[in-house]
DNA sequence: CTTACATACATAATTCACTTATGTATTAAC
DNA sequence: GTTAATACATAAGTGAATTATGTATGTAAG
């Protein structure tokens, strides 16, 4: 498991470019996805992931649907047209920070 | 210039590299040496650097020697031993970290 | 000669993203 | 019938950073 110092600062990025790429996803479904797709090195929690959908709902890059699956409540999360765009950016400057950081850090990635 | 929330979390793997690989500096060589690293991307300022500094210090991290330049002070900072292995399990953090989030948000690197 | 900027350190107050803890409720497994 | 997984939510607390402030020297410009 990772560090979770170094995870500060890329929930947002991980949460909208993995919507992007899957679609339409609840909030559980997104812990799953990123689970799996770091090979059990990412977990995030729930007080993180929620709060930071809302946050992202209310910037409007995030829209919802709510589904009732039997008795139980589903959260759908879709990016807006903003949404799409701000993915986009934040990959890019993650992208940008890496390629910082391995000249300062003076080592090869690949 | 990079956003600073990405920059959390990196600062002591910052400062621990960049003195492993410079030995013997202060403060503000630290500062400038990651402004030219970084091709003036990244900037840290001296509120997070020498809190960081003394903490790595309280920790055995670091050693000091401070120097009398004419009538100006100057703290210079050396890696102990255990502050050259501690340097060496950041970086190998920081690359996994990186190599984890590139599978996570699906980008090549370089 | 004084103003501004760079050098060089330090710390206190504040911010805010995150962790930890807690709560509710359904469904499945044992 | 208890544990674990599914599925949401929020409140309290933490801590690494930012922002602000303070001290002091060296130097270039006008």
């Amino acid at each position: 498991m990772h560090s979770s110092e170094l995870l500060k600062g890329t929930l947002q990025t991980i949460i909208l470019k993995v919507l992007k790429d899957h679609g339409k996803m609840y909030g559980y479904e997104i812990t799953q996805r990123v689970k799996e797709l770091s090979e059990n090195r990412m977990m995030l929690t729930e007080g993180a992931l929620y709060p930071t959908l809302h946050k992202l709902e209310a910037e409007g890059f995030l829209k919802t649907e709510t589904v009732m699956m039997g008795k139980r409540v589903r959260k759908y999360y879709t990016l807006t047209i903003q949404g799409r765009s701000i993915a986009k950016e934040r990959v890019s400057e993650f992208v940008d920070f890496i390629k910082t950081m391995s000249n300062v850090l003076q080592v090869e990635l690949n």
